[in-house]
DNA sequence: CGGATATGAGTCTTATATGGATCATATAGC
DNA sequence: GCTATATGATCCATATAAGACTCATATCCG
């Protein structure tokens, strides 16, 4: 970021980012397994587990799904196949629709 | 990252990741808006959104929760008072259980 | 078809997230 | 209650994600 960025998050992505901490969170106690644990198996740091599981909304997505997925998380509430098909659908719709958005010609006809 | 990091994601990570990502662009096709507007609206640029469009993993987690949240994607298909409600009771549930996670005492006496 | 514009892909720069280390504190389990 | 250890919080260094530009191409719409 050239530019200093400061972002601001609506209440929907905090409150969602909350909710994913704590599902991880809860499922690494469940599991009896320790921050140092999952962060290796992650292939991540423990300081990075540990900002995960406080909803830190500046960690890379694939930090977050990969921990998500270790402790065996669904993450669309889908397991491998199902999300699968999911894509397969996705990407079948996002065929049909135009690759690229016009926006209207602004100004009707504000000619000569 | 001091040292050079080369993260590995899971299968199902990027099948999500790829999952979220056309979910997204379906979102902001089907509404009819421009990447530069969508971008604009969530307060990023616009090469970001292009890379949150392809399921880059590398993104912040924030930006892509704030992308879907202002395309109307519900995360954890859950509405805002929902997704309180769940978080409400993860955190109870996070309150029973133990702080931290201790290994069993290596080696059943294997003492004197 | 043609013109306008959205998108894709690259480059460069810089703010910053992450890893690693350390220290203090909490807490689990005996 | 004790003790070992897991967790939390900082700090520093550095790899790198993200912003700003630019150019080429795709594609929509009149």
């Amino acid at each position: 970021m050239p530019k200093s960025i400061t972002r601001t998050y609506s209440r929907y992505s905090r409150d969602a980012s909350a909710l994913f901490a704590g599902l991880i969170r809860t499922a690494r106690i469940e599991r009896k397994l320790t921050v140092q644990e999952v962060a290796d198996r992650a292939g991540i740091s423990r300081g990075l587990l540990q900002r995960i599981e406080k909803g830190d909304l500046k960690c890379e997505i694939g930090a977050v799904f990969e921990v998500a997925t270790i402790l065996g998380i669904k993450l669309f509430g889908a397991d491998e196949s199902t999300l699968i098909k999911h894509l397969r659908r996705t990407e079948d719709k996002l065929m049909l629709l135009p690759k690229s958005v016009r926006k209207k010609t602004r100004a009707v006809r504000d000619d000569f």
